[in-house]
DNA sequence: TCTGGGGTCCTGGCTCTA
DNA sequence: TCTGTAGAGCCAGGACCC
C-alpha cells in the first residue's frame, strides 16, 4: 500500500461502442449495441445511451433486442478497436515503463516507477493530461482512478465513469470500501456473493469483521485469506507489465444444437487447426490438450489429455482432441465446442529430439521417438485437413456484408454496412470527419462495392477528407431513421 | 429466441511414487 | 512385505474477469 495516489487504472468508456460511434457519425448520441449478432449472442459492449434502457453487457442479444429496438446493432470489429488500443497503450508507456493491459481498453500504470508522479498533485496532473492525450488522439474519453493501489484505483476509475477521474487519498480507504457491495472486491461474482449473502455478509465492512478465519472457512484458504485483505483496504499487488499466456483456445457456439456425430468430430478438428494456428503465431508449443463440450441443457464439461512433450503440430492436437471426444457422450445435442492448449512452452518435443540428433554424432534408432505423437494418416495420404475441407464444403458465395463493417463504393466513397439481407446489402456513406451520411440499398453482388479498411478516427494533420461528405447530387435521399435494420426494409436507391 | 469468447486461478479428487 | 503418509502431477469443474 504506498502512502501516494501513483497507481492509475484506465478504462476507455463504452469502449467498443464508443469506436463505433466515432467512426459513424450518425450514430453519436444514439443507442449502439456491440456484439454477437447471430441467435445465440450476447453484448459486448452497450453505449451510454443503449444503457438507459436497461442494456448491458454479457445479455443475451435477444433481450437487447428487445429492451432497446430501435438502437443500432454491429459486430464487433476487433482490428478498429486494437488499432486504437495500440495507440491508448503507447500514451500509456510514455507515463510509465510499468504499464499492465488487462485488455483492450483497460489498463493499469504505475507512476512512480515511471518518475511521472510522486504525490497527489503530480498524480492528478498526469491523470488530467493522459485523459485529455487520449482524447485528442483517438477521439474518445477514459476514465481515470488513481490510488495507492490496484484494487482502490479500479474502484476509482468505476467512480468516476463515464469521462471523470477520482482520486482515492491512501488512509481514507476503510471508511470507502466499508458500506460498499461485498461484489465490489474483486473475485466477488455472482457465487461467492450469495454464497456471502446467506452467511449474513453484504457489505465490505461486515467481511472485515468477520475476521479471517470466517472467511478461510467459507471460501477456502487462498480465496478467504486474499479477500480478508482486499476488505481490510490492503492490497499489495504490484503492476505486472509482462505476463505470458497460460493457454491458449477457441471455442465456437452453434447456431443450431450439433446432432450429428461426424459433424460434432469435424468441427473439433477444424477447431483443433484454428488453435494450433494461434498457437504457432504467438510462437509457442503445449503439452495438455483440452476439450471443451457444452451440451443442449448449458451443462458443460472440460476433457483434458497431457501429451509426452510440448508440440504445436496441428496433427498431433487434432487426434488429442478427437480421442478426447470418444469419451464424451453427446447424444441430445452440442451447443458449444471448444479445443485449448496449455502448459506452453517455446520448444517442442519435435526441437529436443532434433537438438539431441544434433549432438549426437551417430544417431542411433530412435527408442524413444514419440510414436504417439506422429498419427499415421493424419494430414496424409491426401486427407485435407479439416478446416481447409470445411470452408471447401461451405456454400460459396454470396458476398458477406457484416453490420458495421466499412465499405467503400466507386460512386459515393466511404461507408459502412448498416444491414444487409435478402441479398442486399445497407450502407450509410459517411466517416469519422463528416457530417452524418445518406443511406443507399445494393445488391451484394454490385462490382462497384466493396469491404474496406477502415478508416483512422482521428485524421492526421493536414489530411482531409471524406468523399462521402462531399455533396453529390445524384444522390437520393435516404432515411436517417433506420439505424441497425435489414436492408430489406432499408430506403435508398437500389442498385443496378 | 435466455445465457459469447478467451482467458486466469483455485479446489478437490485421484493416482503414483518415495 | 505391508501399511500409512506426504508430495507432485494430472484432471475436472467452478468461479471470476473483461
Amino acid at each position: 500500500m504506498r502512502s501516494a495516489p501513483t497507481i492509475l487504472h484506465l478504462d476507455m468508456d463504452a469502449f467498443f461502442a464508443a469506436a463505433e460511434q466515432a467512426a459513424k457519425p450518425s450514430l453519436r448520441g444514439k443507442p449502439v449495441v456491440v456484439g454477437g449478432l447471430g441467435p445465440r449472442g450476447v453484448v459486448s459492449t452497450a453505449s451510454y445511451e443503449a444503457r438507459r434502457f436497461g442494456v448491458h453487457s454479457a445479455m443475451p442479444m435477444g433481450q437487447a433486442r428487445r429492451l432497446a429496438p430501435n438502437a443500432a446493432y454491429l459486430v464487433p470489429r476487433f482490428t478498429v478497436y486494437r488499432a486504437i488500443s495500440d495507440q491508448v497503450m503507447e500514451l500509456l508507456g510514455r507515463l510509465s515503463p510499468l504499464v499492465e493491459p488487462l485488455s483492450l481498453d483497460e489498463a493499469f500504470v504505475d507512476l512512480e516507477a515511471g518518475g511521472s508522479a510522486h504525490d497527489t498533485s503530480s498524480a492528478r496532473a498526469a491523470g488530467e493530461r493522459l485523459r485529455r492525450d487520449i482524447l485528442a488522439v483517438t477521439g474518445l474519453t477514459g476514465s481515470v482512478g488513481l490510488a495507492g493501489s490496484k484494487m482502490l484505483a479500479k474502484i476509482g476509475s468505476e467512480r468516476a465513469k463515464p469521462d471523470g477521474l477520482v482520486v482515492i487519498e491512501p488512509g481514507t480507504e476503510r471508511e470507502l470500501l466499508g458500506p460498499l457491495t461485498v461484489r465490489t472486491l474483486p473475485g466477488v461474482g455472482p457465487a461467492t456473493g450469495e454464497h456471502l449473502r446467506r452467511s449474513g455478509m453484504t457489505t465490505v465492512a461486515e467481511l472485515a469483521e468477520a475476521g479471517e478465519d470466517e472467511l478461510v472457512r467459507l471460501l477456502g484458504k487462498a480465496h478467504g485469506a486474499s479477500l480478508y485483505r482486499m476488505a481490510r483496504g490492503l492490497d499489495d499487488r504490484p503492476v505486472v507489465s509482462e505476463r505470458d499466456a497460460k493457454s491458449v483456445s477457441v471455442e465456437d457456439t452453434f447456431d443450431v444444437d450439433l446432432h450429428d456425430r461426424a459433424r460434432v468430430r469435424s468441427e473439433v478438428e477444424r477447431l483443433a487447426d484454428r488453435c494450433v494456428a494461434r498457437l504457432r503465431a504467438a510462437g509457442r508449443s503445449g503439452r495438455t490438450v483440452v476439450l471443451k463440450v457444452r451440451r443442449y441443457d448449458f451443462s458443460t464439461l472440460t476433457r483434458s489429455e497431457t501429451l509426452r512433450g510440448p508440440t504445436d503440430d496441428p496433427a498431433v492436437v487434432r487426434e488429442a482432441a478427437g480421442r478426447l471426444l470418444e469419451a464424451v457422450e453427446t447424444t441430445g445435442g452440442v451447443r458449444l465446442l471448444g479445443v485449448g492448449v496449455t502448459g506452453l512452452a517455446d520448444f517442442t518435443q519435435e526441437d529436443l529430439f532434433a537438438q539431441a540428433a544434433a549432438r549426437t554424432p551417430a544417431p542411433p534408432p530412435e527408442p524413444s521417438a514419440p510414436v504417439d505423437d506422429e498419427p499415421a494418416g493424419a494430414g496424409r495420404e491426401g486427407t485435407p485437413v479439416a478446416g481447409a475441407a470445411v470452408e471447401a464444403d461451405e456454400a460459396p458465395a454470396e458476398r458477406r456484408f457484416p453490420a458495421g463493417h466499412d465499405v467503400r463504393h466507386a460512386e459515393f466513397g466511404a461507408g459502412w454496412v448498416q444491414g444487409s439481407g435478402l441479398r442486399r446489402v445497407t450502407v450509410r456513406f459517411e466517416e469519422p470527419g463528416s457530417a452524418p451520411g445518406r443511406v443507399r440499398t445494393f445488391w451484394v453482388d454490385d462490382p462497384e462495392l466493396e469491404l474496406s479498411e477502415p478508416l483512422p478516427l482521428v485524421a492526421a494533420a493536414g489530411q482531409s477528407s471524406c468523399p462521402a461528405s462531399r455533396p453529390k447530387s445524384r444522390v437520393e435521399s435516404g432515411s436517417d431513421t433506420e439505424e441497425g435494420r435489414s436492408a430489406g426494409s432499408g430506403a435508398g436507391r437500389l442498385s443496378p
